[in-house]
DNA sequence: CCATTAAACACCC
DNA sequence: GGGTGTTTAATGG
């Protein structure tokens, strides 16, 4: 496993502009002035972090606030007994991370990329000044935990009402919610294997319950990946 | 019984 | 080589 400081790096220019497609989908850029605008841009960090590796770190200090230009990531913790449990995929236009820094403590979960990805990073002081400075941006933040809550919650019932498939679908709606992830595309390159891990079942019964969902005409299975025809549908499948 | 899963295997990209 | 589909044997409600 390799750690972020061994990833490969883009050139400055490859950077600046990858940093400029996620701040476009980021509803909290809207109202910003020039001059903020261009502050985030020179402090903001871009960097490639290859399948497999760490976007960030359980127990490392929290220095940056981070977001997903292009990729995806699964949030996981490790027990002590080796055990791992996956809490939630992160996408493509979404930002984490603020509650770490807002709290002053370390993290308490890693990241892992599961598949190549275009990571930003924003210094904490960047995040400090904006949370200072811009209205918008703590209306977003709001959104955003509101949205998160929403969808822990929604995990917990989920879990104790739904059968398997009911699982998966409300896996799968959870990773293209528009809020939390808005630069997302109908098609995700997931393995079967990693959405058994993110809904907490196993490769088989995934495999099942997708081919459910494709019958029901609410998702397009492909080769590594899944497009989503019917999100409505997979939100409120199972009710 | 029935559903689920781990393990093993054979395809296919 | 990784992702996928399938079979088989074991497990547990």
């Amino acid at each position: 496993m390799r750690l972020i400081n061994s990833t490969a790096r883009s050139t400055p220019a490859d950077q600046a502009s990858k940093l400029q497609e996620l701040l476009a989908v980021s509803v909290w850029t809207r109202s910003l002035t020039l001059e903020q605008r261009r502050r985030i841009e020179s402090e903001t960090i871009v960097r490639s972090v290859p399948k497999g590796a760490y976007i960030c770190r359980k127990g490392e200090r929290v220095e940056y606030w981070v977001g997903v230009i292009e990729g995806l990531g699964k949030m996981t913790n490790t027990a002590a007994s080796g055990k791992v449990t996956t809490f939630t995929g992160v996408t493509t236009g979404g930002w984490f991370g603020e509650g770490s820094i807002l709290k002053d403590t370390h993290r308490r979960y890693d990241v892992i990329a599961l598949r190549d990805s275009e990571i930003a990073y924003m210094p904490r002081a960047t995040f400090m000044w904006l949370l200072d400075s811009s209205i918008e941006f703590n209306r977003f933040l709001l959104v955003q935990l509101n949205e998160r809550l929403g969808q822990f919650i929604g995990m917990v019932e989920y879990d104790r009402l739904l059968g398997p498939d009911g699982r998966v679908a409300h896996c799968l709606a959870a990773l293209f919610n528009p809020t939390l992830a808005p630069g997302i595309r109908p098609l995700i390159k997931i393995s079967q294997e990693e959405i058994g891990h993110l809904a907490g079942l196993s490769r088989q019964r995934v495999n099942h319950s997708l081919k459910v969902l494709d019958e029901a005409g609410l998702v397009r299975l492909e080769y590594g990946g899944i497009t989503v025809l019917n999100l409505e549908g997979l939100k409120k499948f199972g009710e």
